[in-house]
DNA sequence: TCTGGGGTCCTAGGACCC
DNA sequence: TCTGGGGTCCTAGGACCC
């Protein structure tokens, strides 16, 4: 299978709308403005080489590219391109197309030259949409996925049971994907450096370290094993989210509550428009020293009245250390999964 | 005057039931 | 002067991804 990744994707976008850009180093984030709490949605090749990348603040961004376009997220401009994307892609006769977020998708095809394939479908959705994009091809997803990264900016690379050892092996764990810093730490603390070692590494001693599904799941990750079967099922999300980092930090009661109001306002217009009904909520608090505290509760029975929501939120907050600063309030409401997407015929994680 | 926003999944521990 | 064992549900927290 393949994996199609855009190059730089939100910053392409603007640049194509935006022809006096090429070439200039452009940051997109947060409404653009980098003396704003935001931070680094994509930054264009020419502001990575200032050391911007995605996840820094904005105005760590600024003062490290201090003559770079800021631009403000435009979500509507960045899914109406991916709908693009994604439609040229699903046009390739014979593709299977499983979608993983604005700028990248796996791609089933059944072909003998999947490296001819991965050149058409750039050449297609360079045609039709101007993006440029990377493919992977992998006997996995995962080794697909994984593959990409080293066709970027632009190239096709191909990772599978032959040459994933060759490749990843001497590299850290976190190289592969499912694994980040926190597992990486812990897998150093026995001695697990490299994807070599977590391939090789004893069962017991990841079962008893990360619990029976996970530690057998990341040697699994390190071998490059996993799903072969690229699944376009409709994607249906369990549940619904929104949370806002607060310019000011909320200090008075009646601020928190009225932020609580708009929050429950924006996530039941989401809720509503799936059509289910509420089961669970979860707030989330962070307060001025940065810290992180949930609240949740199940829903029963089910609900879809924003003013029960509400006065459920309410409680939950009712349970925060009122004596400190607010700096940021999130709220996320689970749904039913609906009858005929249960057991699997969802994909339970995208790509996984 | 560091550290967004939207998702998914797993685990631990306590409550509760039989 | 004794409190097993299995199962499920709930809450809180952690980790990962784009």
């Amino acid at each position: 299978m393949l994996h199609v990744d855009l190059d730089q994707f939100i910053a392409a976008v603007e640049v194509l709308r935006h022809p006096e850009l090429a070439g200039r180093p452009v940051i997109v984030g947060g409404r653009g403005d980098p003396t704003e709490r935001a931070v680094v949605s994509t930054a264009s090749y020419e502001a990575r080489e200032f050391g911007v990348g995605s996840g820094m603040p904005l105005r760590i961004a600024a003062r490290k590219a201090p003559d770079a376009v800021i631009l403000p997220v435009d979500a509507p401009a960045y899914t109406a391109a991916s709908a693009e994307v994604m439609e040229t892609l699903r046009a390739h006769p014979g593709a299977v197309v499983q979608v993983l977020g604005w700028d990248e998708a796996f791609v089933g095809v059944d072909v003998a030259f999947p490296e001819a394939t991965a050149r058409d479908l750039q050449r297609e959705v360079l045609e039709r949409t101007g993006l440029h994009c990377s493919v992977g091809i992998g006997d996995t997803l995962l080794r697909a996925k994984v593959a990409t990264g080293f066709g970027k900016p632009g190239g096709v690379f191909r990772l599978t049971a032959a040459n994933w050892m060759a490749v990843m092996g001497e590299r850290p764990a976190t190289a592969v994907w499912g694994i980040g810093s926190r597992i990486g730490k812990r897998l150093a603390a026995h001695d697990i450096e490299t994807v070599a070692q977590l391939a090789d590494a004893d069962p017991e001693v990841l079962v008893a370290e990360f619990g029976p599904r996970m530690g057998p799941w990341y040697r699994q990750l390190g071998r490059g094993e996993g799903t072969r079967v690229v699944d376009d099922t409709p994607w249906v999300a369990r549940g619904h989210s929104r949370e806002t980092t607060y310019q000011r930090d909320l200090t008075e009661p009646e601020q928190v509550e009225s932020a609580l109001g708009d929050l429950v306002t924006r996530v039941m217009a989401d809720v509503a428009a799936e059509g289910r009904p509420v089961i669970g909520l979860t707030l989330k608090v962070r307060y001025v020293p940065f810290t992180t505290k949930t609240f949740s509760r199940r829903m029963s029975p089910p609900t879809t009245d924003p003013d029960e929501v509400l006065a459920h939120v309410l409680e939950l907050a009712a349970k925060r250390d009122a004596s400190r600063a607010v700096r940021l309030l999130g709220l996320r409401a689970e749904m039913p999964m609906p009858e005929d997407a249960r057991d699997g015929h969802t994909p339970r994680r995208s790509g996984w």
